[in-house]
DNA sequence: TGGCATAAAGTGAGCGCTCACGCAACGTTC
DNA sequence: GAACGTTGCGTGAGCGCTCACTTTATGCCA
């Protein structure tokens, strides 16, 4: 194992003019160029350079050439602080997640950042960590900044989340789900028919008894629904229940082969395996691997996320992949929408089951 | 392939009473409360107020309580605009990555976050997209905000971009990369030294004529780093010169098996292959597969990433892990000293070579 | 009891900007 | 040529808070 090394923190000081204004220099207003300095070297007031730069048709073409080059020189950056103060808006849209990490929502935020940012709306992050209270304290320190809108995984939240959400007065859009209550407006999958395509799919190629396998955080209401899909399906089809196999944390690999594990243990007979995620899948592919059993002749299995490896592995894997790209498309197509004065909106978007070899029997 | 599909935007229109102030609706100063309300409330003038929430030891308990209750009581959330424009920091910290999609930095960007706002600061997320064009937009936009600090991705960045964080006067941290001149202060790898280690490590095991193949965009100054310290790796041993086999986009499995098609038209004798990260070299193992070469006998094939599928696959990947969460968390300490007024630090992080079955001959 | 330090509150100014309005100067109309 | 819109810019107020300073209540010692 090759490793290298050095920590140590070596101090290299740059040059010492450039370093920041250190705390209790207090009188030193840092060499940023205001607005009205702006205004003093064009020679005209400061709401005439303020106009140019958010009407430039009210102001004559040839002063707007004059300001522009005065702002320029002077290497004008506004300050967005005063401006959303001021203002009505403040051109930040807060985004809350569960999770970044695990990666499922990562494109969305992706996708929602790029498109955000062309309408000159700045993303601010905060990841809840799949944790009610840390949901509340970040709606609190988002609302905070009085976002022109929200957009937050779930549908689910801590009842003080949701009540600070809905009475703040910006549009509220939330993501990756549409089931049950909505705030205002709503871009997500039915995960409870995700769990029916997925119950239904193995049925379809002849597994009978069924398990749901994964880390399941109090918070991931979504995984809960696909959960309860499959149980419904099951039930409906007079089959034998749906065995849940989960853990509270967690979520790669090594989690799915140690509950495979303990499936194998406790339900020998269990044939069909929903897993929580792919990377869970990954583990119960591997283990399954390990003990010999054959996929997807002994056992079928499933995952949900579709990441990349999927199609890589043998066998490949059979999962749902969300339409992370749309969802982050039409979460930001909500939200200006929202801001426009629009009314709100439930979006549910598409998803695919995508066979693959883990289920082909 | 199972469908569900109906995009159809339902409207449903929640209580009118919640829908957020239509813009227009000028007067209408939204039922926040402010500072002065609350104060009036206590009977206490508005400062006393402030203190009891920046200063609490500076206000007499009793009342303290009494004010908290009032907090409570008019669901007081403050206004972090305002506060920011009059006092001297911002609480926001720019983040500023290149990428979300790919995972790269996804989990330095959660740990950052989560550690971030231990001490009261939101993250304000950016994406360049690996443009420089981009880049400069977001810098300008971050900068907008008067953030306390900023944590940018790379050292290599659009020359306008680095003017102005340079002269910003906020503390600046660099990750993911320590080569090469820094702003003011950074926390990452060598990946020169990275590269020259997965060369070795090829080496070592028999692999003579090596190749780097990936995405390889404009502004990933990184990745050129890992392929030139790969190149002088070779030079120094005297054997034939890297094979580079890249394309300025992409970065999916898809693009490591049609690569991996290039390259074995071109350059048969290429027995060692390093990709730019995991999800091309599994997308190189499905091709190698393919075509009926053995991995590891007839050749070599490491990672970079280090994602969860690697030790799944077969053969399992070797590749290199970058500490990701100590990255994040060195990150934040960094940005919460220098704003305390420490000295700007230079920080490079550990990564370890994972050898697994890819590379076992 | 006076003098002085300290604690606990209030006062006033201002952060940098936006918004509603005011006020000239210049057409345009009948 | 008086009345009216239009264009182009300036004025003043104020967004909600923080900070430096001042004022008033309280304790402690000589």
């Amino acid at each position: 194992m090759a490793r290298n090394s050095d920590e140590a923190p070596s101090a290299t000081v740059p040059d010492p003019d450039e370093v920041g204004a250190r705390p209790g220099a207090r009188p030193e207003r840092r060499g940023t160029t205001t607005l009205a300095m702006v205004a003093s070297r064009v020679g005209v007031s400061l709401n005439t350079v303020s106009r140019a730069l958010r009407a430039p048709h009210t102001v004559r073409p040839e002063l707007k050439r004059r300001i522009d080059q005065a702002l320029q020189d002077l290497n004008y950056v506004p300050n967005r602080l005063a401006g959303g103060l001021a203002g009505t808006r403040s051109d930040i849209v807060g985004v809350v997640i569960t999770s970044l990490f695990h990666s499922e929502f990562a494109a969305v935020v992706d996708t929602l950042q790029a498109q955000l940012l062309d309408r000159n709306l700045q993303v601010m992050l905060g990841n809840s960590r799949y944790d009610p209270e840390e949901e509340r304290r970040l709606v609190r320190s988002i609302l905070s900044w009085r976002p022109a809108a929200v957009a937050i995984v779930g549908c689910d939240h801590h009842p003080e989340a949701t009540e600070l959400l809905a009475s703040c007065g910006a549009p509220i859009v939330e993501m990756w789900d549409v089931g049950g209550d909505i705030i205002d407006s709503a871009v997500g999958m039915d995960h409870e028919a995700i769990g029916r395509a997925q119950a239904e799919h193995l049925l379809s190629r002849g597994y009978r008894r069924l398990a749901f396998l994964g880390s399941l955080r109090e918070a991931d209401a979504r995984a809960r629904k696909r959960a309860s899909g499959m149980a419904a399906t099951l039930a409906e089809a007079g089959l034998p229940p749906l065995v849940r196999m989960t853990r509270p944390e967690g979520g790669h690999p090594d989690l799915g082969e140690s509950l495979l594990h303990e499936l194998l243990a406790a339900h020998r007979d269990v044939d069909g395996i929903v897993c929580n995620s792919d990377a869970v899948a990954f583990g119960v592919l591997r283990g399954l691997r390990r003990v010999g059993q054959n996929v997807p002749g002994d056992r079928g299995v499933v995952g949900f996320g579709d990441v990349d490896a999927g199609s890589c592995i043998s066998p490949t894997l059979t999962s749902v992949r969300p339409a992370r790209h749309a969802i982050g498309r039409l979460t930001a197509e909500t939200i200006l929408a929202r801001i426009a004065g629009e009314e709100p909106r439930r979006i549910t978007v598409d998803w695919e089951l995508l066979e693959r070899e883990s289920t082909a029997r």
